[in-house]
DNA sequence: GCACCCGGTTCATGGCCACGAAACAGTGGG
DNA sequence: CCCACTGTTTCGTGGCCATGAACCGGGTGC
């Protein structure tokens, strides 16, 4: 996530570009023309600002959308079929059998995945030693540092993927 | 929620009065003076423009804050069966004696749920000891830190789940 | 005024068990 | 051959919860 993935856009001229952007739920800064009236957008991605602008306010109003984009709840990461988790700007390649432990994981992002279920994806021909699971969850968690994703476990009843470090 | 509830300050000569309001959570726009630096709050009930403005950006900007400050309002607690507890951006894992307890006061957010409710909710099969409520809403009340949500007891009628630290 | 109780809060203890980390070994691919 | 990957064991830690005790402020009855 960076500059680049917030957009640009004038108003009134651009007035079709921006509904589009509000459409597909993309961070947006309008550059209002010097004499047309201010709006009042409830949506935190969305900011606009009034023309002559200095360069330096232009940039501190893209940086609060990519900060509240970053913290956005509809953000998930995805796995690929070459076992790359992306989430954002960050990525990483996983091992088989971290790429099929988490698969259930981001499918259900945000929501707790049972122990049960994760076994069943993780070994799909039966668990092969009583804390096979608990070693192979350590190892996930240790390859998201960094990542903006945490694996926190619900004591008995599984584990969520969730934003946060 | 009106106009007069969006607090207004100037920046950077008011910066301990912008600090209280964050620390509070109040709606707020800083007026920016004309060659200070700009700020990227994150915050969506943060807002700023740069001074000299006409009245009507103020004005509007005030209204968006407005907006949002109604619609986190309308925002409730949601406590799903794995015991997750989300409350807009933030949510903790619940030890199971917690969620119990906690469900009716999610339930009746906002008002005063007796303490025999919660007994009732907490030990459906009859009160172990006599404080063990008290110890209880204790631990859940530590758990509640942070989340943008507090536990308030009413004397000698029950307890309140409400938005607040 | 004083003693007492009641509602509420906090702390310490102990048993139980789920989970987590480290360490080691076997295996297979580049 | 080396290294990443995976399985296995062992041990420690820390969450969870019942319980008992101390404490505190505000009534209330005497």
């Amino acid at each position: 996530m960076d500059l680049t993935d917030v957009a640009v856009v004038r108003w009134p001229d651009e007035t079709r570009q921006l509904e589009e952007l509000r459409r597909r739920g993309v961070p947006r800064l309008a550059l209002v023309s010097p004499h047309a009236p201010p709006f009042a957008p409830v949506d935190p991605l969305e900011d606009w600002v009034r023309l002559p602008a200095a360069p330096a306010d232009v940039r501190a109003r893209v940086l609060t959308l990519v900060g509240r984009a970053e913290q956005d709840l509809r953000r998930r990461p995805e796995l690929s079929d070459d076992r790359l988790l992306r989430y954002g700007r960050w990525w990483v390649a996983l091992a088989p059998a971290d790429a099929r432990l988490i698969a259930p994981l981001v499918d259900r992002f945000g929501t707790v995945v049972g122990r049960g279920d994760l076994a069943k994806a993780g070994w799909p021909d039966g668990l092969p030693s009583r804390n096979s699971l608990d070693v192979q969850l350590g190892r996930l968690r240790r390859r998201l540092n960094g990542s903006g994703l945490t694996l926190r476990t619900v004591r008995s009843r599984g584990c969520v993927l969730a934003p946060g470090t």
